[in-house]
DNA sequence: TAGATTGGTGTTAACGTTAACATCTTTCCG
DNA sequence: CGGAAAGATGTTAACGTTAACACCAATCTA
């Protein structure tokens, strides 16, 4: 790999004139200029970002830790937050954590060897607060995406988990349900709660009670969905629907039902929060709170850039709201 | 942020002992081991992987370039990738070049600034090879995934698209089609055109001759698909079956086949190359050539670590062999 | 017991780039 | 026409880390 030295040596500069051309940070001769761009062509130069990175303190790297890339919602989240990035001149480095606290962490460490400019973070959990309070010791900028942290003061770009349930709840009772079971994700993660305390309000709006048997803590994984679903099944008295939190908490519910032999909607309508993007397109079936995922991406790089160029000041806080969109899987009884 | 040397300043000892004892890389007293350590602790220290990339020349940091992150196929390679590269040791940056020659090549580019160790990429098309060329010219280890390139020689994994497609195409002729479509993507991608060579093969061993308005050249995305078939709706003379090169394509196919009124597989079957994973879960539908797509991933990785060790010598070459699922999109007449 | 070995540690220079300052020439202005 | 300003370029040192070598003390070996 040749270097910036190779380049003035055969443009009969100094390395000082060829980094000015690079960087337009300084005049320079046209001709000069011009020579050196040749000799940088010619030798397929490429300035060494570590180098760089080096002196200036800054990397130009960005980082986006999720829960898993799997997810349609993260997927199409990625995408927006990776074309805002290079739309801005960032590169952006990606990383599972499989909603583990152990995993994020080790991630976090790594990141700040990197000495990535930015950190972009669907937190695991609450427990996430002490991996990020290294962030904010280290005054690594970051901003939480889709989960809220109590007591946590940051950038934050979330969707609105309440308004979401609302659409939901709304929908089934219309539909003319009254055993509605909700499936939660972990207790420690902000939706989860919102998520619940939105179907507690809507149950109690309409003068129903909140029977314990039909909320079901899990995991946001679809073996989450499954396992809450054979839970459901020990019941005597099935719920008529399920709200879950999330898409893939739904999908494997709905895998889990069919395996007993339950169809959807025949036997129980089923509904949740994010869509499934590809999936709805070859086939709209699921009824649910459909989040922005590709502006969460978008937004959370702008608040991210806006504290790495130090303009921002206060912290913000961006709240994307849901848009409910039903289809088949919910229906009236 | 501290460094080594401020380290070794409160710890009594020299950087050098320091980066001993970070890396383990020569013998250092227990004791003067223990008291740097703890002083590393106490200071949250991080190493600095720019200043380490400069002397070491490694970054141990890979790239994943590929054409679109929100296409399942793609999704779980990264996470297959992904996976692997943290168990050995890298971090992965990844990109979509959206099928773009210019994109891949602005990415290639600015992978060679940051000094990567190596390079995975599903190349846009057989142009890419000027691409390619450019990472050899630089020595920079890659490995290309899904998409062959003719005339390049350097590590590949692959699938068996010649293998998916007699899969395929045995199981439509096995269900009474004759008037098959193939929608395509680029000619100027090897899938494409290995694809087209089955197509034809399987036709011919059955006797029957390609109908060239039932071949649609288009590109692999979901907009490629709704084209093809409004293409195909023109037709007098409509084919009973739609073979679409990738999953994409056959996701738009459906999309506006539904919109012009007509159902899958009742009035057309739809089948395709490649899973759509969480799709399938949730509503078993597509008849489909999977591919495992979590297992390019990781044997792409494990193939570029190979080679930038430098004990690879030969360049190798993995063929991964798909797997027919048949399900409810297409039907025997 | 001299010489070699090994354990433990430090010093120096280098990686490739850029900020800060220095130098020289040319142009401008009153 | 003399001093200031602007244009063009170079020199030096620094960023944080590690390889290579050097050094010293303790231990081993013949």
């Amino acid at each position: 790999m040749s270097t910036i030295l190779d380049v003035a040596r055969l443009a009969n500069v100094s390395a000082m004139t060829v980094s000015r051309v690079i960087n337009g940070s300084a005049r320079v001769n046209e001709q000069t200029r011009l020579r050196v761009q040749e000799v940088m062509q010619q030798l397929q130069f490429y300035p060494n970002s570590n180098a760089r990175g080096l002196v200036l303190k800054e990397t130009r790297l960005l980082a986006l830790l999720i829960s898993d890339i799997t997810n349609p919602f993260f997927t199409t989240l990625a995408r927006g937050a990776e074309d805002e990035a290079k739309r801005l001149g960032y590169r952006l480095i990606f990383g599972n954590s499989d909603e583990n606290i152990g995993k994020e962490k080790e991630y976090l460490e790594m990141l700040l060897s990197t000495r990535v400019d930015g950190v972009l973070i669907a937190p695991s959990g609450d427990d996430s607060f002490e991996n990020l309070q290294l962030l904010q010791n280290k005054e690594l900028p970051f901003v939480i995406i889709d989960r809220d942290i109590p007591g946590l003061s940051c950038d934050k770009v979330l969707g609105d988990s309440l308004l979401g349930t609302h659409q939901i709840m709304e929908h089934l009772i219309a539909q003319g349900h009254r055993r509605i079971a909700y499936l939660s994700g972990s207790k420690h993660i902000s939706t989860s709660r919102l998520r619940l305390q939105g179907y507690t309000e809507v149950l109690a709006k309409h003068g129903l009670q909140v029977d314990p048997s039909l909320v079901v803590e899990t995991n946001y994984k679809l073996s989450g969905g499954q396992e809450a679903v054979q839970h459901l099944l020990q019941l005597t008295n099935l719920p008529t629907a399920i709200f879950a939190a999330n898409n893939f908490l739904a999908v494997g519910a709905i895998k889990e039902l069919r395996e007993h032999g339950l169809r959807v909607p025949d036997d129980l309508s089923v509904v949740c929060f994010d869509d499934l993007d590809l999936l709805s397109d070859l086939n709209p079936f699921l009824t649910v709170a459909a989040q922005p995922s590709y502006d969460f991406g978008v937004k959370a790089v702008e608040l991210l850039i806006d504290r790495i160029g130090g303009s921002a000041t206060d912290h913000r806080q961006i709240v994307l709201p849901p848009q409910l969109i039903i289809r088949r899987s919910s229906r009236s009884i």
